[in-house]
DNA sequence: TCAAAAGTGTTTCCCTTACACCCATGA
DNA sequence: TCATGGGTGTAAGGGAAACACTTTTGA
């Protein structure tokens, strides 16, 4: 987020953004065998939330989702799936925003348009964690990855978000065949076992796993090995291009 | 809906709702061995339209859609399921509704609510067809199911968003077991067949088909059996009522 | 030589598929 | 008696589960 659009979200009416609509992003990321979720935390107010934002008038719902974790992790062609929408009036809750207004110096007007009730889209991001310049903006003071297991008190609905977002994605994850975009390109049958048992909590086994996967037919061995451990080297495998 | 809540919803800045939210209901039915939908006729118009509305100020996002429903079927207690949000602007398109609010002697001002861009989270509605009175609303005609395959031509992007449900009612059918929302109370494995067939529009194998539902453990044998044809009298299923 | 992880082989088991057969009923 | 649709039996096939075995590598 540019200092520019700072100033118009915190504009009183919200101009130039679609009312009463938000975004809410559960970015998701693996490194040392543990799922990472991506928090903004509002300095001088020990808030920690979900990165999110709004939907400009002339904009694509689908584009400003992608343009929200982007700003957030500096990606681009991010795999991002809407999972639900949160919109029980119950979740409404203006104070949290308030208190983080009022900590920046500016004090809003009770008719302040980001103090009204918002619909919020949920979507969850795949990203590989290696790849994530994690960035935080004007308005929010720092951005970080957080162990999925070890997160701290969110805003308003947000842990259940969170939640909901990892149910969906277990039950996409073999479905929609989307693990691999939390890898890098290229990576071991291993590597890709435990971030399914992690994402899963389960264990699997190897052999069932790898005959599984390989029976897709979606990943291309690459006849480059890899070396390090005391153990015979693993293949490294890559995502096949699907043919036209 | 009532002419009190029709007149809101005529207010040219829509006081009472949330703005530039909509909600999009593809209500299905099944008879004759055909997949129905519930659609609007705009009267004088000659335009057709999913049902639809407005999410009020103080209420569930999930609640809005179930009164939706209801209201244009006369039931209660609808399994409705959330299936995507549709937010592109390119189906931005006013002028539908603006033919519409002329014709019935409204001509709206540029500014109305209803003529702005709105996004749209789409439900679709499971309902047993025998249960339903599908009624109008002052603001619109008609309201009648049409068969699947002979829908007319819908505003906006209506078509596309009830092929959609379709999709995710046919991926949802055996994850969910929700086909069972579209037949009575009581129904024979050989109606339960028959809709599995019409949703996924393929033939299945009678032995198969009835092992997989019985074996599910969710059917409930009614001792009581049905007759009326050339043929050995097949048993009646219900819902097993879950053990709490 | 050994431990550790990778890759492959093999057997068992179960579910699905496919087809056959009998049952009940009305014409 | 026959056609029609309902229910069940059964054998074959395919894939997953479980386990064994071999291979490669560094300590």
């Amino acid at each position: 987020m540019t200092t520019t659009e700072a100033n118009e979200v915190s504009s009183t009416n919200g101009q130039g953004f679609l009312k009463n609509i938000a975004i809410d992003a559960v970015v998701f990321g693996f490194h040392d065998n543990q799922l990472k979720v991506l928090l903004i935390e509002y300095k001088r107010t020990g808030l920690f939330a979900l990165p999110g934002g709004f939907i400009r008038e002339s904009e694509d719902l689908n584009v400003a989702a992608m343009r929200v974790v982007s700003e957030r992790t500096g990606l681009e062609d991010i795999y991002l799936d809407q999972f639900y929408v949160f919109g029980d009036y119950g979740r409404f809750d203006p104070t949290p925003l308030k208190t983080i207004m009022t900590a920046n110096g500016n004090k809003p007007p009770e008719e302040h348009w980001l103090l009204k009730r918002f619909i919020s889209v949920g979507y969850y991001a795949l990203v590989d964690f290696t790849k994530v310049s994690p960035s935080p903006a004007p308005i929010f003071d720092s951005c970080e990855w957080y162990d999925l297991n070890k997160m701290p008190v969110l805003i308003q609905d947000h842990t259940q978000i969170v939640h909901k977002a990892l149910d969906a994605l277990r039950t996409n994850l073999d479905r929609k065949l989307i693990g691999f975009n939390l890898l890098p390109e290229e990576f071991t049958l291993g590597e890709l076992q435990r971030l399914y048992e992690t994402i899963l909590d389960k264990k699997l086994l190897r052999p069932a796993f790898q005959r599984k996967m390989l029976s897709l037919g979606i990943l291309e061995r690459i006849a480059k090995k890899w070396t390090g451990g005391a153990h015979k080297a693993p293949y490294l495998y890559r995502f096949k291009v699907q043919a036209l």
